[in-house]
DNA sequence: CGTTGACTTTGTCCTTAGGGGAAGGTGTAT
DNA sequence: ATACACCTTCCCCTAAGGACAAAGTCAACG
């Protein structure tokens, strides 16, 4: 029998963690003295811990651990590859994620090198004032989580394409959505998806002309809300405000696999006179 | 003016974390209403929102960007420089970390699509017992982190082969490091850095001989835990007891860049009957 | 056999970056 | 005037332990 502290130095836990999975259950010590309460564990315990180490190597958390664990043997297999699996996707996008950041960052590196203030880019963005006419749109309005966005412009997107295929419907402009919610909320926010149509059915609704700030992006969604400050500073300084929820066009079809950094969008302002 | 709720909107932020950062000194309104305590934000205060978010966005903690808002423009621009090639260098770093992930995940998946179980690469491990010579060791020991290794042995190595060269002493072995801590620390561990020599010299000790359980690791260090385990095992298994603190002697350099997976280490666990 | 020092126990508070929800006050549109 | 959306503060919660502190236990040495 091995005590906390030979036990931690042999699969390089620290004693503090050991007694902290004891707690939560992933590994409890062989036996417990029941006078002093020390912990004593087996020389096969080690296996276990080894495991446990391993899977936290691979970002599991320590209850999905605690999970793979207490699998019955006959399934575990099968569960194990496919939680393997599952987790070395999430890894490859967050890989995916940091090759962007360190792409950001090179940018940043350059321009600071060249003298040029990180944030400036937010002067450069060009604002029009147009004119919108009212257009008939099919919608679908659901809360969705900033985490879903991705996933959900395709799914919603294509939901709506299907019924206007599916019902013979006249296709007359790009996807767009619309930001109704009064704050931003990062477990879910008040967005709808739409397309403008030719026919008035169930599902569709008026979407009015009015006069709109306009910015046009081009890049990855990140900068959106980029564009958003910049729309708004311009609205205030302009002495107009917004009077209706604003809303994004997207030019090129997101369900397109292009490069993110190619997109284009156009984000709409509805304003009047202060 | 923008309302609290406004302000999320636009710069994507909720209002809980607008609250958050108010109370943490990150972003303050521009002006709380004395009466009610609503709390309000002018249009200029878009541009630190959205340079928070984007620092954020690199992995900087709240505390690091506060930290730089709060420097001076002068001296800005090379801080500001520096801090971003530093946190590029650290998602590199990271980078790499999951690379090695998804590789470990895709031999772990292959094997368990064979039927291979994951941990049973634990039974494969050879014990010998050998019989080692007492050596004379030059040495340095102190406490260091377990995240300060890989540069810890280059650095300490090189002092010592630094002052072998100057002092012209023979270098009798490899580079070793043996281990004292009683248990795991993840703060930082009494380790010893180590090279045989043959002069008595200041800063050497005696290394005595011993009945030793010996394995061989080819591959990388993270695997040194196994090879520990195992040994221990193998001791109880014999009824053996370990006597003097473990040992590993680097058989190939590790400061030559070779491929981490080609290293081959000998863990020595000095033994006697028990 | 006694003492010392190393080891272990439990307990409490602390960390990051906020999220959830309650109870109650405020702003504004009808 | 009232309804309702919005805002305030306050308190508790997260994951995975780390940092102590006070007190109890073990083993070795004299």
């Amino acid at each position: 029998m091995l005590s906390i502290g030979e036990f931690s130095k042999i699969c390089g836990v620290s004693t503090k963690t050991l007694r902290y999975y004891d707690e939560i259950g992933l590994i409890n010590p062989d036996e417990i003295n029941a006078e002093s309460g020390y912990r004593y564990y087996s020389i096969d315990q080690l296996k276990r811990m080894l495991y446990i180490n391993r899977l936290k190597s691979y970002h599991f958390s320590l209850e999905e651990i605690k999970t793979m664990l207490e699998l019955e043997e006959d399934q575990s297999e099968e569960m194990l590859c496919s939680a393997l699996n599952h987790k070395k996707n999430e890894i490859q996008e967050k890989l995916k994620a940091f090759e962007y950041v360190v792409k950001q960052l090179n940018q940043d590196i350059s321009n600071l090198e060249k003298g040029v203030p990180i944030m400036s880019y937010l002067d450069d963005f060009e604002v029009q004032l147009v004119e919108t006419k009212p257009i008939n749109i099919l919608y679908k309005r659901l809360i969705l989580s900033s985490d879903d966005y991705a996933s959900g412009y395709g799914r919603y997107f294509s939901e709506l394409y299907e019924r206007i295929a599916k019902e013979k419907l006249t296709l007359l402009g790009q996807p767009m959505t619309i930001y109704h919610s009064p704050e931003f909320n990062p477990a879910g926010n008040d967005t709808e998806f739409a397309i403008t149509i030719a026919e008035t059915v169930k599902g569709t609704r008026d979407l009015p002309g009015s006069l709109c700030a306009k910015s046009v992006l081009n890049g990855a969604y990140p900068e959106l809300t980029s564009v958003y400050a910049n729309l708004m500073k311009w609205i205030e300084n302009e002495g107009y405000e917004l009077i209706l929820p604003p809303y994004e066009i997207y030019v090129t079809d997101p369900n397109q696999a292009i490069d993110p950094e190619e997109y284009v969008t156009e984000v709409y302002f509805p304003v009047k006179k202060k």
